[in-house]
DNA sequence: AGCGGAACGATTGTATACAACAAAACGATT
DNA sequence: AATCGTTTTGTTGTATACAATCGTTCCGCT
């Protein structure tokens, strides 16, 4: 009963990614329960896959279950957002830490630096469009990524996934509103400072500096949303930007 | 802690608490896979809830997904279990600053403080046997609750409390050991202590040092953990015990 | 005897039927 | 007319039947 385009995935992806990004993009109204069967018809799959994902996205704190049965999607204030990436802040910072007390050599290190290189070079290249921004984002993840790998930990992996699964909180959530701001490239290049910084400390065993500046490298993100909460047009844009309370 | 015979709970929770207990006390081999039919036997519930109780353990951490499909008990090393401890300090630190940064008056602390003093007056009495530790778990379990509800971020409380989940991990996890380790008086006034100064902290709107004792305050389950694996028999005790891969 | 392949068995993934429960709507009574 | 009780309807919780898949074993072939 699969079609061609869906039998690469199992129902339960399938179920669990839609649904993922009913609520980030604001469909399912926060706060209001997400009826099973209406979701079924929607997603295209049965109760058991969709209830599974029900399950998943609760654990990852896009849902909450409701008192008297079944779910919703969550409705966020500022300050969770805030919240929510101090926290991936201090888990990147733990990562960044353990990468250095491990005292790395360069074989280690040589994946992590030669995407720093091609960040390097792509912001050096003066180009500032929305092209080098789609550009930008991949590596950027992957940079954050391969951070992860070297702390050498799968349990403070599995944390930073998560961390990176709530709105607003992920390392490249808020870099396509990035785009829209006046200071974007100069936000981009101290970013990027950061990231040279952090593996210099890590190169040099400096844990304690490598793990400040990735809690701080992390709180560019408090700007990237300060700035966009003054420009409406720039809010709505933003995924999960329905799951926002409005707190004045 | 909730009796697993509870017969008034739903069939979901029935399947989560005693699949967890089943986890941590090691009855499930890490590694090998958790058969559902087995499990459907011998907990006494259909597969059904007995699935949703795979997944969401799944996202505690306590089990991992098999690439062929199912689900196996999660093998932890010892860097494992310190990670896990960090991370929770982490998170603790985090709910220390916010609630330092909130600039709480007598009112908000009242009841943090009457916990206080109830561990003061428990630890002072002097007396230091099995009964004192069964006093002191539920009331430092107390504090760690409240200290994270002081935080007024529902993103930091539902964090600590997964970050609690894991074996070991959790703030009290270790302390049933304590009593069976030399020092367990001297560190018990030590926790105590932190306890009064990440308070003072906090009323002082100290943010950045009760933040710092926060995170140390939770290395203590390093140290508990050092001096029990030094006894054998005393890590056999622990609750997810069966759980650490042996690693010379 | 060793290797390949097909059939079998066991186990998970999926769908759906049924039961329990809660909320809402309707009607009867005061 | 208002309120309480009952009925009805919709929704989730639970159980189970069915499909797909993976590993295994056994047989036949080289």
């Amino acid at each position: 009963m699969q079609s061609i385009s869906d039998k690469s995935q199992s129902q339960t992806v399938k179920a669990l990614l839609a649904l993922r990004e009913l609520v980030v993009s604001g469909e399912l109204v926060p706060g209001e329960r997400v009826p099973e069967l209406a979701m079924v018809e929607r997603i295209g799959v049965s109760r058991t896959p969709l209830r599974a994902a029900l399950i998943r996205l609760e654990g990852e704190g896009l849902l909450e279950a409701l008192p008297a049965g079944g779910y919703a999607a969550r409705r966020l204030s500022i300050q969770d957002v805030f919240a929510a990436t101090e926290i991936r802040g201090a888990l990147e910072g733990l990562a960044a830490r353990f990468a250095a007390e491990r005292r790395l050599g360069e074989p280690e290190l040589a994946a992590i630096l030669e995407t720093q290189d091609q960040i390097d070079a792509l912001v050096a290249s003066g180009r500032s469009g929305s092209e080098t921004f789609s550009e930008y984002v991949p590596l950027n993840e992957r940079f954050h990524e391969q951070l992860a790998e070297l702390s050498a930990s799968p349990v403070i992996q599995q944390q930073i996934d998560r961390a990176n699964a709530y709105p607003f909180a992920a390392a490249s959530g808020l870099i396509d509103i990035q785009i829209h701001l006046p200071d974007a490239r100069k936000i981009l290049l101290i970013a990027q400072d950061h990231h040279r910084c952090v593996l210099e400390a890590i190169k040099a065993g400096e844990s304690g500096r490598a793990e400040t500046l990735m809690r701080e490298h992390a709180r560019l993100a408090h700007r990237y949303l300060r700035q966009a909460l003054e420009d409406q047009e720039a809010v709505a844009q933003m995924p999960g930007a329905s799951m926002l309370r409005r707190t004045g």
